[in-house]
DNA sequence: TATTTACATGAACAATTGTTCATGTAAATA
DNA sequence: TATTTACATGAACAATTGTTCATGTAAATA
């Protein structure tokens, strides 16, 4: 469908904008002299500036819990688990980085209720991610660790990928990134 | 001297509530509001919108430099210098949590060229981490690793911190964080 | 006592903002 | 051919924004 090839083009040209300039400072008519277009011609495609910001957070949002309730409930071990999580944050930073960034940079901008909502979700895959961590080491395939700080520093790990992505030229290759950061979470840094 | 209470007492205001809503969002009526006061009366304690952020954004870098820098200059091991580096996170964050938070989401509103040195700053500062990492593993106490992706993701297990120092009200053991970023980062989670 | 200092006010400003409206048009569809 | 659809324009709006100005005042200082 015509429309949808240009509503897409559009929805591209200014995430891409959101993320060099932040939401808020991005005006619409920032996004409509990208496009070529004049700012009336932006609501065409848009409800407003907040869906905007709306449809790019949920469906990345979406996209991570799809992902990871894949994971959570095949029969793979903990650590199997975890090495799959790496891989998804990984395969959707290569895939989407900008959503990416946006999805770390730019979620304060949501208004009630559905910053409420973002909020919730979020909190709902931590939990996802931190059950696969208990599993793991009441099953003593991991070492005893205070649950919640072992929760937000493995996340934290996966949350610098994105910047990268969306500013360099050189890529650095993902599959490398998988394997260092793996590494990285199961051994640590020591030479044993 | 009274001036210098009265406009601390401003800069803490002014930062808590900017930190809630975000720079841009956070208008000047809003702090004159947060200080029970009138618009014209913030413009006493300081030049403009942007220099307030300037102010909290260079104060807390210059303390980052400052206290790594110490640490490099001294004669520690690689392993200790990492474990020194975790600490002035930490203690920083402690002791600053709203600057630190600040510091992470709100740079990009930094304007040029105060954009530009603030970056070059952060350059530097990963630098000096990466320089450490790299000691490191030339003398064979840390293992082979790409240190770019090392250095990026140790910084990224100390990042997500100021998030729940700033939101909760139950403040988690700093002690106890340090102990557990330092196992994380030297020997993972794997149970060896 | 005279003067400086730090803090305070209310009104006004020019610019910027998201959004709406009436209207137009080329291409796709019925 | 008639009509719907998707995309487009220019003008206008009400609200919000950072900042300035002339002016005031209580307390500290000279």
């Amino acid at each position: 469908m015509s429309k949808m090839t240009k509503r897409e083009r559009f929805l591209e040209t200014s995430l891409k904008l959101i993320n060099e300039k932040g939401f808020k400072a991005t005006t619409m008519r920032d996004i409509a002299h990208s496009l070529n277009c004049e700012v009336a011609n932006v609501y065409n495609y848009i409800d407003s500036k907040q869906s905007l910001l709306e449809t790019y957070l949920f469906g990345i949002s979406n996209e991570f819990h799809a992902a990871i309730d894949t994971i959570i409930d095949s029969n793979a071990s903990s650590e199997e688990k975890i090495r799959l999580i790496i891989r998804i944050h990984i395969d959707l930073m290569v895939k989407k980085p900008y959503e990416l960034a946006l999805l770390v940079n730019e979620w304060r901008n949501l208004k009630e209720p559905k910053l409420g909502t973002f909020l919730a979700e979020r909190v709902v895959y931590e939990n996802k991610v931190k059950s696969v961590l208990k599993e793991g080491m009441e099953a003593k395939d991991f070492k005893p660790m205070n649950i919640e700080i072992a929760t937000y520093t493995f996340l934290s790990t996966l949350r610098w990928l994105h910047d990268k992505y969306t500013d360099l030229p050189i890529k650095i290759n993902p599959k490398e990134i998988e394997e260092q950061i793996s590494e990285f979470v199961f051994s640590g840094i020591s030479k044993k």
